[in-house]
DNA sequence: CGGTCCTTTGACACAGGTCAAGTAATGTGG
DNA sequence: CCACATTACTTGACCTGTGTCAAAGGACCG
């Protein structure tokens, strides 16, 4: 079996139950790609030549302000499609967080495929409702939650994605930066520092190292995350 | 021609180009209902029962926190869906702001019909991109700009929306309340009231009453919603 | 082992929130 | 059509959560 044959397989998996031909045509037109940390895989405004489906990494996707404010609209996880555009260009800045393996389907190609195969579109439109649902979460936290709900909402937020790969496990691996959390809430970095401290002192986590969180009491954390 | 009957052909029109069957049978399907100011729609975590599209008057969907902080997530003119779902239930709350006329689309009937007519589901996916695309957009506003930054993000929206109906006018009607608004920035009634004091002082806007706004400096707006 | 980068912590400032009063618009019943 | 009540909006004074600026650890790396 090729490398990439294996990762074909997840993106495909990804993209639900298809029939035998369906998923040889999409893996037809399909490409792997890898990124190392911090390397650039699209940025805003460029032409969207492509759609992702990431199968392994971390992913942030973000949009930048002319004088340099970002806001990080994402993190995506292995199964996560990236690539939305805007009247064919990105319509965000897409960056690997950790070692990254994509799936590259080319936006021509895929869309050809997609007008004969309506139950791809009908998966790709329950995708986007879904994104659409976890957007409008995510404006209620930017608009209404203070700066400890927030950082309670992201610890949920990485658990339930971590699960989604394995299983419940409370020692969760926090693969970014303090300064893409900010970013991610619209806090700054000084900010999410603080308030992970105060949460670790008040028992609700541990602070493994930098990079690893351990969740003593997820209930604690929900309540706190939903403004109880 | 029955009073209804104009409604249905602006709703049908928001569905995209079609042919004179699909057409038909988008028709065969749909019912029109109106809404009193302050009506409530439906309410989030009800379950789904039908799609709407706008054909008269401004919804505004919103989510509520257990303690009551609400965030508006959205405004929506003629010609804008609403009903995103989330298992069977409504993602959000959504109520008439002004005197609303709906057409409503059953959704068990719906989702047949759009098995046999994939154009229609391409023309959902469209649209569903182009409201991520949106919310990424309300994302930076809510987690990055300041609040006079919003409020002038703000009045191009309501000028924008204006103008998908009419022609260009620079006098606007804004027919939500200043808590609305609010809410839709993710600020209190106050700081949205002194930041339109602010820009009224600028020779920016001028506010001729609670209702009416007359934009004077479009491109400065715009200078001051993008943070330049 | 020294340099770089990331994170934490502290002291202070300020944008926007809160609370309260006043004013204008809207509606209602006589 | 007018008192009066109600609701929405504006403005002011003050407060607070989060941002800013600065310094001091820690971790990682050649």
């Amino acid at each position: 079996m090729h490398p990439c044959d294996a990762c074909k397989v997840r993106a495909i998996a990804a993209c639900g139950p298809l029939s035998a031909d369906e998923r040889k045509r999409l893996t037809a037109i399909m490409k792997t790609v890898t990124f190392a940390p911090h390397r650039l895989i699209f940025m805003e405004t460029a032409p969207a030549a492509s759609l992702y489906n990431v199968t392994d990494g971390v992913v942030k996707i973000y949009k930048m302000m002319p004088d340099g404010r970002r806001q990080v609209t994402g993190f995506l996880f292995p199964g996560d499609f990236l690539g939305l555009i805007q009247n064919d260009s990105y319509a965000y800045s897409a960056e690997a967080v950790t070692e990254t393996r994509l799936c590259q389907f080319p936006r021509v190609r895929l869309e050809m495929l997609l007008r004969e195969l309506p139950k791809l579109e009908q998966r790709l439109l329950g995708m986007a409702s879904h994104e659409l649902a976890a957007a409008q979460d995510q404006m209620v936290l930017l608009g209404r939650k203070s700066a400890r709900e927030r950082v309670a909402s992201f610890l949920l937020m990485l658990a339930k994605a971590t699960e989604r790969q394995g299983p419940q496990a409370d020692l969760i691996a926090v693969p970014m930066t303090r300064s893409d959390i900010a970013d991610y809430l619209g806090l700054t970095m000084e900010t999410v520092s603080r308030s992970l401290t105060q949460l670790s002192s008040e028992n609700l986590i541990r602070l493994l190292n930098e990079k690893h969180v351990h969740l003593i009491d997820r209930a604690g954390l929900h309540r706190i995350s939903v403004g109880l």
